[in-house]
DNA sequence: ATGGGACCGCAGATTACTTCA
DNA sequence: ACTGAAGTAATCTGCGGTCCC
């Protein structure tokens, strides 16, 4: 690629003027080691960032500030004279190195730091810096796909809810019809419409089936979801143990007819158990996207807020 | 035992720069 | 050639942990 090509020989020009006088054996120690064939045959020397180390920079000014000199190859470097060198995006090698080093472990021991440093022809601080960076990058992408995995979810729990809605009014006027046509059943049919009847009423089978099948479904979705994040330390570390649990049980079968045909007073019972509730309530309009994120937090989030749901992934 | 300072590493936010369409 | 967006290396800030006195 053109960007290698570039960087490779400006690496190349770098060689001759940044490489350390041969007398130094520490200062080789912080080029690219003899024993890491991957850089040293690229031809691809250190990428040896130039502008850090502001002296003012507390700590990271305190790394080594003569070694820094050396290694510019100014002798007498001065940051008051010499404007800071532009910043260098490390090679693909470095970046494939460090990749790999990231997915054994993405957190870095100080005896690790120092090795990889040495392998990479980069300071301590750099390879630091890259890990923080790529440990930033990753728990960004982890939440897009968290968050594009229970928006999924809640999508085709959603359809289920409208599919179910319309089969329980087609019920219902069938329901209606038959009530007309067969004289004496007036009453009994009554019971069987009775909005106030404490018992749940009975779901024909294949609608519950229905209803599980999606449900699992998108239980198996968040599984897997979580088993990718398995690989993470920053994911599974920080989350919760109990991370698990709760998205099992947001996910608990719920038998939809029961919320399809509660009354709304049965809302403020029970509460305990209706927060966990992800189907929205039957009265609820047609959902728009932008509306996603209000109706997350009162479904999927079991009442919490959107900010606590974020506590939930990474506290 | 305990309080305080120095040091370090980290996360998160931000900046500065590069690359590309 | 210019420009805006995206990506990324590096910096800044605040916080918590550890060590030493």
């Amino acid at each position: 690629m053109e960007i290698d090509k570039v960087y490779e020989d400006a690496d190349d020009v770098l060689l001759s003027s940044e490489r350390p006088p041969p007398s130094s054996e520490f200062l080789d120690s912080f080029w690219i080691s003899k024993s890491s064939p991957s850089f040293q045959a690229s031809g691809t020397t250190t990428m040896v960032h130039l502008q850090n180390s502001p002296p003012e920079n507390g700590r990271l000014g305190g790394f080594l500030p003569c070694l820094e000199k050396e290694e510019n190859g100014i002798e007498d470097y001065d940051p008051c004279l010499h404007p800071p060198e532009k910043k260098r995006r490390l090679t693909v090698d470095q970046v494939k190195y460090l990749e790999k080093s990231f997915e054994v472990e993405n957190k870095l021991e100080p005896d690790r730091k120092v090795q990889l440093a040495k392998d990479l022809g980069l300071q301590p601080r750099q390879v630091a810096i890259w890990f923080q960076n790529r440990r930033a990058r990753y728990k960004t992408k982890q939440l897009e796909k968290d968050y594009d995995s229970l928006k999924e979810c809640y999508d085709k729990l959603r359809d289920d809810h409208d599919r179910l809605s319309k089969e329980n009014e087609k019920l219902r006027l069938e329901v209606e019809s038959l009530k007309g046509k067969v004289p004496g059943a007036e009453k009994q049919s009554l019971d069987v419409t009775n909005s106030d009847d404490p018992e749940p009423t009975e779901v024909p089978p294949h609608t519950s089936s229905i209803s599980q099948n999606v449900i699992s479904e998108n239980v198996m979705v968040i599984k897997q979801e979580d088993a990718n994040s398995a690989k993470s330390d920053v994911f599974d570390s920080e989350s919760p143990p109990c991370a698990d649990a709760n998205l099992v049980s947001l996910f608990q079968p719920v038998d939809s007819s029961r919320v399809l045909d509660q009354d709304p007073s049965d809302f403020s019972q029970d509460d305990e158990d209706d927060s966990c509730r992800i189907l929205p309530p039957p009265c609820l309009p047609k959902l728009e996207i932008e509306s996603y994120e209000d109706l997350n937090a009162d479904t999927c989030n079991l009442g919490s807020s959107v900010d606590d749901q974020t506590f939930w992934f990474w506290s």
